[in-house]
DNA sequence: GTAAAAATGTTCGTTTTCGCTCGTTTTTCG
DNA sequence: CGAAAAACGAGCGAAAACGAACATTTTTAC
């Protein structure tokens, strides 16, 4: 299929409005009807929208709007975290993944890994492993929360105690100066810390968009931690909080 | 502006913005046309962005899931099966769906439903249920098994066995003239029979095909069944054993 | 200071996109 | 049911965007 710039903001528009226009986006985008029914017609054909006389709708399976969205944002630092990440993770050894769009991304980078054990609470990083046969995936019970693929609460907790991992990747929802990762759902927050008291080495990976973002919760310290990795450089305090309690830190 | 630096920028703006354009990088560098395309097309080869006629976009990892899932539903046999046997299942109760792919018809069928409580160790069924936000799902602990979705072992059954359910929905690879539910996977049966334990009412949904099939792992007798939904007449044997041990028979 | 190397600008032939026309299909409305 | 109106897809030419090759400028290294 040929590319455009106006496809992801049709798909933009769709998602937030349900629907889409030929006339609509002729007005948004000032170019002919014509050309809007091409794109219509290929984005159909790529199975991301569902063709009506008059413009397109949502294909009946999407769902997870919201999630998808917070997906894609600022995912190419998530890749470049992710893959600074699974580079310290060795084949042939027990590892850990939590809930959380960046450990999506390291569930995609170590499709590339061989003889893991992958435990996760996640669905989705399920669904990502399960591409690659020489990883044995192994799911956490809990209640599945819709906003994002994630197993939590006390069934969550109970099959996590039965391990005990070479390596935990877990992300949070924000980052305090302090040091601090914080998360929103305080169910999460007994899961989290279950693994990093089943874990060997604990890696967190977080963009640093979290460290702007508030959350309610703490989940640990980073002293807990024995590698961070992020994209942009930590702020004076953080980093010398890291360098005494002995966290590493990587950029990506 | 030295070129080491315009290339992070076009990252920035594009992280931003969404996307970028020659045209806009050509007027924000105040460089030649071709040089901003030269840089498009490096950072596309390194996989930061994905060149689209005009500019550039984020990439996108949108990946559409279940399309062989969705196919194998709608084969109508299996479809008005799982008809049937949602309808003899309420609102408001708890249900286990396992792993099979009529009990995944019949997930689609209880899209409908309300106020329910759904167990099930099969990945695919929660990402159906997930859809509807009246469903709790809970998905139960286990070794995820790629053919099929299934989530197996002894961490499924330790999940099951804290459950006391209203209904189950089971099925198996294969059916006895005698009566007896087989499976081929030994570990699933453990799983199956767990579930029958903790159930009130068990139901079996299976079609025709099943009998004309062979399994080396007993689940269960008929007798334990309360409920078997199928497509074609049983055979004279069959029908009589579940006569006497007081299963009832529904077709589809 | 000079030469090599890298980056940028320019030209030009090729590819892609876009808008128009026109005949066909779908929807709407009497 | 049937006709008018709207929407649709295919084909075509013009315009824009593209990439390759080469000239020029800037940076780097010695």
């Amino acid at each position: 299929m040929s590319q455009s710039l106006r496809k992801p903001e049709i798909i933009k528009i769709a998602r937030r409005e349900g629907r889409v226009t030929v006339d609509g986006l002729v007005d948004h985008f000032g170019v002919a009807p014509q050309t809007i029914r091409r794109d219509l017609t290929e984005l159909a054909d790529s199975g991301k929208l569902e063709r009506v006389h008059g413009g397109a709708v949502l294909p009946s399976t999407t769902t997870n709007i919201g999630y998808s969205e917070r997906r894609e944002l600022n995912q190419p630092a998530k890749v470049d975290i992710a893959r600074v990440c699974a580079a310290q993770i060795p084949n042939d050894c027990s590892v850990f993944l939590n809930i959380g769009t960046t450990t999506e991304a390291v569930a995609a980078e170590l499709l590339h890994h061989q003889g893991l054990l992958v435990v996760t609470n996640n669905i989705n990083i399920a669904m990502i492993l399960s591409q690659n046969h020489s990883i044995e995936v192994v799911v956490t019970g809990g209640n599945l929360r819709r906003s994002d693929g994630g197993l939590i609460g006390d069934l969550a907790t109970q099959t996590i105690r039965q391990f005990q991992f070479d390596y935990a990747v877990i992300s949070c929802s924000a980052l305090r100066e302090n040091g601090d990762l914080m998360d929103f759902d305080i169910q999460e927050v007994g899961v989290s810390k279950t693994i990093i008291a089943h874990s060997e080495e604990v890696f967190l990976v977080a963009d640093g968009s979290k460290f702007e973002r508030k959350a309610p919760a703490r989940i640990a310290s980073m002293a807990q931690v024995d590698l961070f990795v992020t994209d942009l450089p930590l702020s004076p305090a953080c980093a010398s909080f890291c360098e005494t309690s002995g966290t590493k830190v990587l950029y990506a």
